[in-house]
RNA sequence: GCGGGCGUGAUGGAAUGGUAGACAUAACAGACUUAAAAUCUGUGGGCCGUAUGGCCGUGUGGGUUCGAGUCCCACCGCCCGCACCA
């Protein structure tokens, strides 16, 4: 009896794939087409627990679908853009460019180990010039389409790394890498216009119907649509030019309940007042503060008296204070609002803070009261509201709407919390932004036949800030329209640009344009797409964004405005983690392999000394509880990873990697091996007997069914659990040796998504024909999925007590028949008629007495 | 604060409103073995009972239903996202 023994196996099944080109997709218009794509990598040259989770998910579905029968397109490329490549260069002396293509030449090979099915002909890396000169192609078009414009901004300044931060990339008032306070700075920025789309990002969520709920709704809450009114107040003692002061509220209807208005230290008109030195330092107090949640939950409001008084719209005897207040965003709505302290909390806070009125105008019961801490919020009747009286809380927002428009002095405003894409980053591993500043001309879009505009080798990296900056022969260029001295933009673009629109570069990595229509029309859209839940806003919002702007300008069919059909987030890998307590009072984190487990006692190895096995969290460098894939695969092989990470929990849940978990996935398709090894060699006998056969040929195709309903449905883990299950019935079955051999090829094709290289292996020795890979998937015959007998539990009144087989197709009344003739039931109705019978055909009995 | 999700054996988890705990792990017992490993077989929610069996059981309390882990209401706990968004 052979050993199956992955190390020769898994290689050579690796090579004979590449050789026949077997993942090698091209475009057959004659074909049904199915795009799969997981979520490229970032190269940092190892590969990680969490990538092998990933891929064998994205691998499972494209394998699966191949055997279907359809055109699987599966490329792989590199997110390869970014600081860590910057910071590696400045530890190591080495370059950006360097560094990052030796890491993809390792992870490719760490990659090639797991057998994934990934046509590798497409491959591409986002720092390629190819690539990145084809995205600034792209810029310039959405520059003159109007989708890029440069303005100037505040920004989060990171004062260590020196750049810009995206808001998302400020954690608790720190920068996510450096951990410096981050800085507001007012900065000349370049932006993408996807506020233009927030009505239509926001809409076209409703199709995503394959996208995850939850992925939705975090999109919907980051647009942020709010509906309500923008208007003007007079303004009384205010600077010239500040005669009437805008503000926006999303409840009108609590216009009469006003008692202050307040504006943001970043208002004009808080900037205009700044020739006081109070009011300078106050507006000073309120820059400062901090961003973060604790912080803000602890900040007081606090407000500034500026003397202005605004006029009250329906109301001209009624003056209200004007406050320069803390609580007060610049960049929402128009940085200005009236505060209505009854029905909002902040507001309330502030006015008993500084002792304003609060007059409620909303009321549960039509009736006034009192309001004490709490605002009201509730919906309710109008009171106190003049005109407004007795109206409920939405005609009363009509009415004000309706009179305020009339009145000219302002309107209706639907307003959205998505802001334009800041993506100047003051970085040097990045794309160029592909525009020259003239002092004659401004700002000129450079020639596309002067494209890639490459990013200069010879940078040193030895003082902080971005080397673009000072490399005059790079960044000192001829104006492209005058001729003139002038100067290259030295701003890369946020990488997140570059990760918007690769899955449509793949479907024409060739091209000398961005992208071509005939292959884009063909391949697009992405039919099922996998990665983390931590991309569920930014990388997903940009790329529909993206599509959006490549179809306006040309680059992709009108089809391909949402790239992503259907979208599953992975769970993430977690492991126990291991602790013992160092001299100091504080855990030392040991890593799995320097801890054994033996009669439910933990030691370190080294030592013997006892260790505290904590909870199974997400795997991490810091608590040291990670497990490297290579070694794994050096151990059990990749088939094992993958079916190990594929059993057990749900493929969107966390799953706990143990090594009892993986030594029980490598025993099973030792197993499995060793059943197709014994088949292998006995004879194919005459048929033993007739009922064992169907038997097996029964669980075959319920096998069958039910492995393909958990690959269909991304149940991965209760298809491993029926595969188990046939295995048993398999190595149990009394068949003949035929049918086994049928049964057992079956299982190699079933197996073959997840355990690529032994379902070969299978395949072969039982002389399957071909390769399994280009097997079409079994298909489960309906005729063998029906039972002719049923057995139907009976309950009595709701609690199980008995049951009764019967034929499939038995008639109802034949049924109560049986079942009122059942013992227990006799037994429990003692001579009476039961008070109701309910028969579920196929199903239950329930007998009610 | 707002929005969303989840609570099932020792553990990961199954269960179109219809036999709760599939499958797997850990555990225990047995077979094989000089022994171990490997392999195979079996037990496995709690309590009572020799047993047929009975009672209880899916975070807590209620409700709908012939029947609830599943649907509805309230509460408790945990997790995630957003957060001074007017």
């Amino acid at each position: 009896m052979s050993r199956y023994n992955a190390h020769v196996a898994e290689p050579k099944w690796q090579q004979k794939w590449q050789e026949a080109e077997v993942f090698k997709a091209t475009r057959d218009e004659s074909r049904e087409k199915y795009y799969v794509l997981e979520m490229f990598p970032y190269p940092s040259g190892v590969l990680h627990i969490g990538h092998v989770r990933n891929y064998t998910m994205g691998d499972l579905t494209a394998r699966y679908k191949r055997a279907k029968g359809f055109n699987v397109f599966h490329p792989m490329g590199w997110d390869a853009f970014g600081m860590p490549a910057e910071n590696a260069a400045m530890k190591n002396n080495t370059h950006p460019g360097a560094w990052t293509y030796q890491n993809i030449a390792e992870m490719k090979n760490q990659f090639s180990a797991l057998g994934l099915s990934h046509d590798w002909s497409h491959e591409f890396a986002t720092c390629d010039p190819e690539y990145y000169g084809q995205q600034q192609a792209l810029f310039l078009d959405f520059l003159e389409a109007g989708l890029a414009y440069r303005k100037n901004a505040s920004v989060n300044w990171d004062p260590v790394d020196m750049t810009v931060l995206a808001n998302e990339q400020v954690e608790n008032g720190r920068g996510w890498r450096s951990g410096a306070l981050v800085e507001r700075k007012e900065l000349t920025q370049w932006f993408f216009k996807i506020s233009d789309y927030s009505e239509e990002l926001l809409t076209a969520l409703d199709g995503l119907d394959k996208w995850p709920e939850k992925v939705r709704l975090m999109q919907k809450n980051w647009i942020g649509k709010s509906q309500g009114l923008q208007f003007n107040f007079k303004t009384i003692g205010a600077p010239s030019g500040f005669e009437q002061l805008e503000v926006y509220t999303t409840r009108p209807d609590t216009l009469f309940g006003a008692s202050f208005a307040a504006v943001s230290a970043d208002h004009p008109l808080a900037k205009a007042l700044e020739s006081d030195a109070q009011v300078a330092a106050f507006n000073a107090t309120c820059r400062q503060m901090g961003t973060s949640a604790e912080e803000m939950e602890k900040a007081d409001k606090i407000g500034f008296d500026t003397g202005i008084k605004v006029v009250h719209p329906f109301d001209a005897s009624r003056e209200l204070p004007v406050y320069i207040a803390n609580f007060i965003l610049m960049d929402y709505g128009t940085g200005a609002i009236f505060g209505c302290p009854a029905h909002d909390q902040r507001d309330l806070d502030f006015a008993r803070k500084y002792d304003l009125d609060v007059v409620p105008v909303v009321s549960p019961d039509g009736e006034s009261y009192e309001i004490t801490t709490e605002a009201f919020l509730d919906a309710g009747t109008l009171i106190n509201s003049g005109f407004l009286n007795g109206m409920d809380i939405d005609s009363a927002k009509a009415e004000i709407i309706k009179r305020i428009e009339k009145a000219g002095s302002g309107e209706g405003k639907t307003n959205y919390r998505l802001r334009d894409w800041g993506i100047s980053r003051q970085r040097y591993w990045g794309c160029p932004i592909p525009v020259v500043h003239c002092p004659d001309c401004g700002v000129v879009p450079e020639k596309k036949q002067n494209l890639p505009i490459k990013l200069p080798e010879d940078v040193t990296f030895d003082k902080p800030g971005n080397p673009l900056d000072r490399h005059p022969t790079w960044r000192d260029v001829d104006c492209p329209k005058c001729g003139a001295a002038a100067q290259r933009e030295t701003d890369t673009m946020d990488t997140f640009v570059d990760s918007s629109w690769y899955y449509a570069r793949f479907t024409s990595d060739k091209s000398d344009t961005p992208t071509n229509m005939e292959d884009a029309k063909y391949w697009m859209n992405v039919d099922q797409y996998v990665g983390g839940i931590e991309h569920a806003i930014l990388h997903l919002l940009y790329s529909r964004f993206f599509a959006r702007a490549m179809a306006k300008t040309g680059h992709l069919p009108e089809s391909a405005i949402e790239p992503f059909n259907a979208l599953f987030n992975q769970g993430m890998v977690c492991h126990e983690t291991y602790s013992t307590t160092g001299p100091d009072g504080r855990p030392v984190w040991h890593s799995p392999d320097e801890v054994i487990t033996k009669d439910g006692v933990t030691t370190l190895r080294s030592t013997g000394e006892l260790v505290t096995v904590g909870p199974s969290i997400k795997m991490s460098k810091s608590k040291r509880n990670t497990v490297d894939p290579l070694e794994q695969i050096e151990q059990f092989g990749a088939d094992t990873s993958r079916w190990f990470t594929l059993s057990d929990s749900p493929p969107e849940r966390d799953v706990e990697w143990t090594t009892s978990g993986a030594e029980a996935s490598w025993k099973h398709l030792q197993r499995v091996w060793r059943l197709a090894d014994e088949i292998s060699q006995c004879a194919d006998d005459a048929p033993k007997g007739a009922s064992a056969a169907q038997a097996l040929l029964k669980a075959t195709h319920h096998a069958i069914n039910d492995v393909t309903y958990g690959f269909e449905n991304f149940a991965f883990n209760k298809s491993i659990a029926k595969l188990y299950e046939f295995t048993s019935a398999l190595a149990k079955s009394k068949a003949g040796n035929a049918e086994k051999r049928e049964a057992m090829k079956i299982m190699a094709l079933l197996m073959q998504p997840v355990t690529p290289h032994l379902s070969e292996e299978i395949w072969e020795l039982l002389g399957g024909t071909g390769m399994a890979v280009n097997a079409p998937f079994p298909l489960a015959d309906p005729e063998l999925l029906v039972e002719n007998t049923v057995t139907l539990p009976i309950q009595i009144n709701g609690k199980r007590r008995s049951e009764i087989t019967v034929a499939k197709d038995l008639s109802k009344p034949e049924v109560e028949k049986l079942a009122l003739s059942d013992h227990a039931v006799i037994k429990a109705l003692q001579g009476n008629p039961p008070k109701k019978l309910i028969v579920v055909p196929g199903r239950i009995i329930n007998v009610v007495i």
